[in-house]
DNA sequence: AAATATACGTCAGTATTGTTGACATATTAC
DNA sequence: GTAATATGTCAACAATACTGACGTATATTT
């Protein structure tokens, strides 16, 4: 006999697939972080604190509002870090020319060294997976996370490389 | 003339996509996250409490040291989090037949009811997210995401399913 | 020019989740 | 009987987040 009926919820999909899907989410992302913690913690910094210099790398001149509704935390959390990040000089903080109340973000080359070494092990977790996947595998990919995160982190995407 | 000459990494893929995935991990983990950590605040438990109470439901009569395992944490940190969830009975441990050493995990009714309330919501996200994209897209991304885990990870899910 | 709003910083207190290290107990394996 | 294993527990500490309140500089509005 059959080991059970499968489990089909109120959407048509089987039960056992999208609780596959939540593991996977979990497994890939607690993976992926995990060797980069490791470099951080050499430096007694966190993984507040790299991605604090990523998306600074990312985005060069960021202003401090946007930084934090990227990152999705309060103002003080972020002050902590980024504070230190300021202090021994792996961020820049420059005055805005437009508004003088930004403070605009960049990395110093000690930043850009430090975010180097820390996304250089990422890129190459995913550089492998997507070359064993194959490109409409990448595809598939990129589609589903895009329909699993917001509306507000979506258009993030939309606007380049599409 | 083109907007810049695409960064080609070590790997034959392009600089921009790689760094596009991470993000995608990024904001896909952060949103998939977020509400049910909004439904734990309000029962004063976090987000270590829902992947203890997700993965004993997941696998009923699982031992501590394998859940552990799963979790990625140190014994002390369970035990904090274990502890609350058994002693206002979410969870109910029973000695091991077999090895009488180990403490077999199970929901209780209670358990299993706070588990659906905070899964339905994540469900319901990936349910929309894999129709949205279709069956093809569905198997690229878990082929990605297979092969972005580590290895121990990663023959957790050949076994089933498959 | 004065009032208000915005961008950012900071102080203080607290909660959650994680860590090390040490030690205790029960049970199984040799 | 001794050693290994599975689990629990105490204590101290660190990182990351939160709320709430207040301060300062600059822009915008009236």
């Amino acid at each position: 006999m059959p080991n059970s009926k499968p489990v089909i919820s109120s959407s048509g999909l089987r039960d056992e697939d999208l609780r596959q899907a939540i593991e996977l989410l979990f497994f890939a992302y607690r993976d992926f972080t995990a060797r980069a913690d490791a470099i951080l913690a050499k430096q007694s910094f966190g993984r507040a604190h790299h991605r604090v210099i990523y998306f600074v790398g990312r985005h060069p001149g960021i202003t401090v509002s946007a930084l934090l509704e990227i990152l999705g935390i309060t103002k003080q959390s972020l002050a902590r870090v980024l504070g230190q990040l300021v202090r021994e000089h792996y961020i820049l903080q420059k005055k805005g020319t437009q508004d003088g109340r930004q403070r605009l973000l960049h990395l110093t080359d000690k930043g850009r060294e430090l975010e180097r070494m820390l996304t250089t092990e990422q890129r190459a977790r995913i550089a492998a997976a997507y070359k064993d996947a194959g490109p409409s595998a990448v595809e598939g990919f990129r589609k589903v996370m895009l329909g699993i995160m917001n509306d507000d982190a979506r258009w993030r995407f939309k606007t380049r490389g599409d």
